[in-house]
Parts: C-alpha cells; sequence; structure tokens
DNA sequence: GTAGGGATAATCT
DNA sequence: GATTATCCCTACG
C-alpha cells in the first residue's frame, strides 16, 4: 500500500533524519498536462546553523517558507534561470529544509521528455533544476503543503542503502565540508557520483 | 568522455 | 553592485 506522507510524518524526524527517509519514497505532480511523479534518489539537508542555509542571516521575503512548519514547499529561483524544490522541515520557525536535487523517472516520462526536450531518461531529473523542469514544479508552489494534492509524496516500499557525502555548489567558508548529501547507493539517477 | 566557462535575473547588502 | 543550493554548449582528446 502506498498513502500520501502526512505533515506529521515531517515534524517527527529532524532534518538529517527526514533527508535520509525521504530516499525511495516517490514525489508525485498533478498537473493539468498529466501527473508525473519519479523516486526521490537524491537529497541535500540545509540546518539553521548553517552558512549555506538561505536562513542563516535570518527571515527575508524569499525564504519565509522555510520559518512555517514542516511539510510545505520552498521554491526558489538560482542563477537566473532555474529553480530548485525543497521541503520545509525542523521545528516550526527554526528555518531548515531538505533540498530534493534527483529523481528516477516513474509515470509520465513522456510529458518530462516533452518538458525537458531530452529523451535519456537519465538526463530528465538528474538535477535540482532539471528534476522542477520535469515535473513542471512552478514558484508560485513555494508555500504549498505537501500532504495533499497536486503536489506529494507517497511512501515507497524501498530501505535503500544510502550513501553520504558533502553537498554540491557550496562556495568556500560556507561549510562546504559538512556531510548533508544523501543519496542511493548505485542509482544511475543522481545528478553527480 | 571530460573540462571549462557563459547565460541570466531575483535577491540581498 | 555582488552573489548565487545550476545547466548546457562548446572544445578537445
Amino acid at each position: 500500500m502506498s498513502g500520501i506522507i502526512s505533515e506529521g510524518f515531517y515534524r517527527s524526524f529532524s532534518t538529517l533524519e527526514l533527508a535520509q527517509k525521504l530516499l525511495g519514497m516517490e514525489l508525485v505532480h498533478e498537473t493539468a498536462e498529466g501527473t508525473c511523479s519519479g523516486i526521490i534518489v537524491e537529497t541535500e539537508a540545509y540546518l539553521h546553523n548553517d552558512r549555506a542555509c538561505h536562513a542563516f542571516s535570518g527571515i527575508t521575503p524569499r525564504n519565509r517558507p522555510m520559518f512555517g512548519p514542516a511539510g510545505f514547499a520552498y521554491v526558489y529561483q538560482i542563477y537566473g534561470i532555474h529553480y530548485c524544490f525543497n521541503m520545509v522541515s525542523g521545528p516550526d520557525g527554526c528555518g531548515e529544509a531538505v533540498l530534493i536535487r534527483a529523481l528516477e523517472p516513474l509515470l509520465g516520462i513522456d510529458l518530462m521528455q516533452a518538458r525537458r526536450g531530452k529523451n535519456s531518461i537519465t538526463d530528465l531529473c538528474s538535477g535540482p533544476g532539471k528534476l522542477v523542469q520535469a515535473m513542471g514544479i512552478r514558484k508560485m508552489q513555494s508555500c504549498e503543503s505537501l500532504a495533499y494534492p497536486p503536489l506529494y509524496v507517497r511512501n515507497g516500499n524501498l530501505t535503500p542503502e544510502i550513501h553520504t557525502t558533502t553537498r554540491i555548489g557550496i562556495g568556500k567558508g560556507k561549510d562546504e565540508h559538512l556531510p548533508y548529501r544523501f543519496y542511493i547507493k548505485g542509482s544511475k539517477f543522481i545528478s553527480k557520483p
């Protein structure tokens, strides 16, 4: 049986625990064009006392969702052209989140190929900007609940073997050495080995 | 197959 | 005015 993950689940674990528990679960997005989904194979954790975290320097209009309760979406634009999708986590008001970095495409692969303009299955969702484009997630959806359609997570039946390493794209002096990146060992769908 | 750099604009100082 | 939790195209073996 696969059920939708409730807001209570997101609140029951620390950000670091949640980032690992999400691996193997299915992210689903229902749109007018069709339904897309994929298995979460790569995540990164951003903690409140972590210099790489958007919430580190306090609350701003952009990062406000991060300071709300766990189980909501935080979507932001990066490098002017790409978007990243996060799930808010940690205690209410804390400012923590889990970045979803890669998916293994499952449902709506035709639609993903059309949105991405690529055919290779491993090139549809193998990066934070790519998966947002493939899934049709938009900035407007920042602040939406992840416990109800159209955007939600379903339970997986996998207990994947997890590999832990350092995060991608973090500049120097920003806690780039912290082991806050997690991915499913051996997956061909991650953004980088 | 790998490496390097440009694109491009919201956000914050 | 600097920075950025990225992607893609081009050049070269």
